[in-house]
DNA sequence: TCGCAAATGTGATATGGCTTACATTTTATG
DNA sequence: CATAAAATGTAAGCCATATCACATTTGCGA
């Protein structure tokens, strides 16, 4: 648990990327965009890569029916587009804008490269990064492979709260943006479902859910 | 499609990380496995990563009941335990030799750093070869949320076509050493229904399964 | 501030695939 | 070659969760 949430995983990234600390890659590093713009298209050349530096960031792809199918959902600090470094030549989602104003730190691909190449501690920090991500996936994996719905929400807010969950009082208290979709579209369960647990859950008094935050009031029951 | 089983989405990596090209390097690179002996253990330090010159390789863990839980299988060329590069200190699961003899090719990770950082052609591989690992785990992970069993066997069959198929007159024969029951943990399913499904392909004249290889009839209904 | 679209809530019903349970076949092993 | 062990085959019943079909609430944009 951490209070600056780009504390990412004990490799602090922003710390390592941000313009300010390079300054001689710093010239056109940030960029503003308004909710809902997109950040990049499927198909568009992988060329570089992002961090967040302020607001939150969706990737997210389109089913048959023109769905959104949400992917992943980034803050402050966290790094997407990082395939690119492993040889994706194509975006292959969407990245959009979801809060206002949302600024990021993108860096070429080259850049990367020779700094990982001439920083070792930089270079590091990445494979490290890609690492914990690899990690989170295999867990997610996982968890559809052996847990019902049940568990997996419930290790999901756990893991939201030690991210970026604040103490307040007795509560541990987690602000988010999430929509029930979201959450379904993350555990991979429908939103009706999501409805349903988290109203249990709020039964069974061990959370406290509203549209901006959880409060944990048992976390030992999550 | 490839008759070189050990080209690998066009990284030939076996010709970069043959011991043979590599000699300096070369000294103690091969070591002879039984079909059964551990490679690794959970917690055991991951200090190296290992390229299988011959034979097959499992990646498994056990769950609660003490089964054994497929994750993986690999054979001639391909890479495991290369989470180590990417700042795994311990490993997280199993790997032992299947087949008998197994040889591995083992890499430290010191040497493998140094190089990568010096010889680009080996750095872009390595890189290439890591995003190609996720790529293959990001299409599991939209199977198991989207599609029904049958289609993910189906696509299950399709990709080992597709990666060690080999025409044999007007049929596409793939060998293989699979139990069912591995074939249901990959694709995350129960080894009942693997079996009832084989029989449906079979009755349907799609597929022609038996222990060793799968000879496809109609890869077009797959 | 109104109106409308998005988000949430909830019941009824359907169902894919798991589980259990056991039979049969194939392969490994002394 | 005999016997045990592993792999495969098959069926019946069940259950977690999807799906469908609405009702209600919330919040945003005009």
């Amino acid at each position: 648990m951490s209070d600056s949430i780009w504390c990412f995983e004990n490799i602090n990234l922003y710390q390592v990327l941000c313009p300010h600390k390079l300054k001689e890659f710093g010239k056109d590093h940030f960029e503003g965009f308004k909710k809902g713009d997109f950040i990049y298209f499927p198909e568009d050349a992988s060329q570089s890569i992002f961090m967040v530096s302020k607001g939150k960031v969706k990737i997210v792809s389109y089913n048959e029916d023109g769905e959104e199918v949400v992917k992943a959902i980034l803050g402050k600090g966290e790094i997407f587009g990082e395939k690119a470094l492993l040889g994706e030549e194509k975006r292959s989602d969407y990245a959009l804008a979801c809060s206002e104003p949302t600024e990021l730190c993108p860096m070429r691909l080259s850049d990367m490269y020779q700094l990982m190449r001439t920083n070792e501690k930089f270079g590091f920090s990445i494979y490290k990064l890609i690492g914990v991500r690899i990690k989170k996936m295999e867990r997610r994996l996982e968890a559809l492979l052996f847990k019902d719905v049940r568990t997996r929400l419930c290790e999901f807010i756990k893991e939201m709260a030690d991210e970026s969950g604040t103490m307040e009082g007795t509560e541990l208290v987690v602000s988010h943006f999430f929509t029930q979709k979201d959450f379904a579209d993350l555990i991979g369960t429908s939103r009706e479902t999501v409805t349903r647990l988290f109203n249990e859950l709020k039964e069974e008094g061990i959370i406290d859910y509203s549209r901006k935050e959880i409060k944990i009031l048992a976390k030992e029951k999550l």
